[in-house]
DNA sequence: ATATTTATCTGACTTAAGTCAGACATCATG
DNA sequence: CATGATGTCTGACTTAAGTCAGATAAATAT
C-alpha cells in the first residue's frame, strides 16, 4: 500500500468527523438525550422488536429496557408481547411518537441541506458521496422483489433508460424498444427486484414471464457509484433464484455489445450465446441459461 | 434542491459515521478514555497552548486542566508557563508522551490501512474522499512558504508535471522546460507556497525572482480533487503579496492555452497578455501584471 | 499603585452511558 | 410437567463527560 494512501484516508476522516459527524450525535435540540433519539428513529425507521432494536443500536439489554421505559413515560412508545412468543417484546410508535420521529427526520433533511447548500459543485460531490456510501456499505445491500410500477422501480427504470440514451450511439427510445409489459414482471408470471442500500435503489433486474417454463431476464442496471463491488452478479443471482421459484426452465436475454461488462458478466456466469431470436433494434448478442 | 439530495448525503452519513467515525470514538485500545487520547493527539499535533488545545478539542477550561493533570500524573505531558505570558499555560509530551502518541499514530494508520484493505477499487474510493476531505475542509486550508526542495514540495511538483503530461498533447518533459533553480524560490530572491489542508498539499506556486525587481510566477497546480474551490485564486494572492515583500515591481508568467482554466484566472485577476519572453516550447500564452 | 481583565485551576455538582448480577416470565424439550 | 434456555426487566453500581461558581495569579488599564 502507498504511504500516502492511509495519510488520505485519514484526511477524509478527520474532515468527516469534524463536519458530518457531529450531526449523528447530536441530539438535534430537541431537549432528549442521545440515546433516546436514536431509539425513537429506529424504531420509527421500522425496527420494532427490542432483540433487533438492541442489536441494532449496540445497546446492553438493561439500558434498552431502561430507554424504552423512559419513551414509555413520555407517551412516546408502547411496548406488547410478541404474538408469536410471549418472551419477545415489540415495540411501536404511539401518535405523539410518530410525530417527534418526524420532528427528527425534518431537522435532519434540513441540516443536510444546509451543509449541502455551503458547497459548490454539489453534483460532484453528492457523486463522491455516493461512491463511498456504496463501498462501505456493501454489506449492507438488500435485495427486495417489488412491483416494477412503483416508485423505486420506476426511479430505477428512468435512470437504466437514461444510461442507455448515453451508451447507445444512435442514443435509446424507449418506445422503439419492446418494453416489457409490467404484468408480466409481477408474479405469478415473473419478478422484479432491486438491490436497496439504505433505501436508496443501487440496482434492479426483472424477469419477464410468458406464463410457460420459459423467461426472459431484462433492465438490468446497477447505479455508477455502485460498480465492482458485485452487485449485478447478486441481482443475476437473485433473479435465477426467482425464475426458479416461479418454475422456469430455460432464462434468455439480449444485450448490446456497447455494454461490454454486462457481456462479460453473461460469460462469467455459465450463460450461453445463442443465434438472435428477436427484431428489437438495439441488441445485437443473445444469451441462453437453462436452470 | 432536488429531494433526492439530502437523502443521499444522509445516506452517505450513515456509512461513514457507521464505518469510519468509530474510528475517531475509540480509544485504540489503549486503556485512556476518549477526552485524554485526544489531548495527547492534539499536543503531538503540534497544538501546545492550552488555550488553543481547549478551542481545538471544544472543551470546557475546567475539564481541560483536569485532562492536563491527569496526564501530568500519567507522566505523559509537563507543563509551563508561555515565556511572554505567564498566564497562558504549554503543555508538552515528554519522552514516554511521545512514545504514546506514536502508539496513537500506528494503531490509526493500521486501522486506516485495514477498512481501505477491504474494499476493491481503492484509487476510486481515495479520489472520491479527497474530494469530500476537500470540500468539506475548504475552510481550513492554510497557505505556508516552504522550500521547494523539501519532500512536500517535491511531491506537488511531481504531480504538476504529470498533470502537464497529460494535458499537453505532446505530452511534458521537465528537462526541455526551463526548470527554475530551486535557489531562485527562496528569499530572499523568491518564495514557494503550498496550501495545505490537515497536513495533505493541496496547490502550490512559486515565485522565482532575479535578484531585480521583476519575477516570475511558476508551477501553479491545485491538486484535481480540490479544484472549484478557490485555491488557486488564494495562492496566487499569497504568491503576489509574497513578491510585494520582496520588493518586487513587475510579475510575468508564461501558460499554454491547453490550460484554459489558468488562462481564465490570470484574466480575471489583473494580469495582462503580453508578447512572448522565452523560447520554452511548452508555453503560448503570456501575462504581465505590476505590483 | 490600584483596579480590572484574562487564563487557568479547583471543588462540588449533574447527566448520560454503560455494566453486572440476579429476578421473572415464557418457550422448547424430553 | 419438570428442566433448562431465552428474552426482558430491575436494582445497584461505575465511569466519562460536562457544568458552574468561585479562587488564584499574571497582565493590562487607569
Amino acid at each position: 500500500m502507498p504511504i500516502a494512501a492511509t495519510a488520505r484516508f485519514r484526511r477524509f476522516s478527520r474532515a468527516v468527523t469534524r463536519e458530518v459527524g457531529a450531526l449523528d450525535t447530536s441530539f438535534l435540540g430537541r431537549g432528549r438525550p442521545l440515546g433516546a433519539a436514536r431509539v425513537i428513529n429506529a424504531i420509527g425507521r421500522g425496527r420494532s422488536e427490542v432483540g433487533s432494536l438492541r442489536e441494532d443500536l449496540g445497546l446492553d439489554s438493561g439500558l434498552m429496557s431502561r430507554l424504552l421505559r423512559g419513551l414509555e413515560e413520555e407517551g412516546l412508545v408502547r411496548t406488547h408481547a410478541h404474538p408469536d412468543d410471549g418472551r419477545r417484546r415489540v415495540a411501536t410508535l404511539t401518535e405523539e411518537g410518530e410525530r417527534e420521529f418526524r420532528a427528527y427526520e425534518e431537522l435532519s433533511e434540513a441540516q443536510a441541506a444546509a451543509i449541502l447548500a455551503r458547497y459548490p459543485h454539489r453534483e460532484a460531490l453528492l457523486a463522491a458521496m455516493d461512491l463511498i456510501a456504496s463501498a462501505l456499505g456493501r454489506d449492507r445491500l438488500s435485495l427486495n422483489e417489488i412491483d416494477p410500477r412503483s416508485e423505486t422501480a420506476r426511479d430505477c427504470l428512468g435512470q437504466y433508460y437514461a444510461e442507455l440514451a448515453r451508451r447507445f450511439e444512435r442514443g435509446f427510445d424507449v418506445a422503439r424498444s419492446r418494453d416489457p409489459d409490467a404484468l408480466d414482471m409481477i408474479r405469478p408470471r415473473g419478478a422484479f427486484i432491486v438491490a436497496l442500500s439504505d433505501g436508496l435503489p443501487l440496482g434492479c433486474v426483472g424477469v419477464k414471464g410468458t406464463g410457460g417454463e420459459s423467461a426472459e431476464i431484462k433492465r438490468l442496471w446497477v447505479a455508477p457509484s455502485a460498480r465492482g463491488l458485485g452487485i449485478s452478479r447478486q441481482l443475476m443471482t437473485a433473479a435465477e433464484t426467482a425464475a426458479r421459484a416461479l418454475s422456469i426452465r430455460v432464462l434468455r436475454l439480449d444485450t448490446s455489445s456497447a455494454l461490454p461488462e454486462a457481456v462479460q458478466l453473461y460469460r462469467k456466469t455459465g450463460w450461453r450465446e445463442i443465434e438472435r431470436f428477436n427484431d428489437d433494434p438495439y441488441p445485437d448478442v443473445f444469451f441462453e441459461k437453462q436452470l
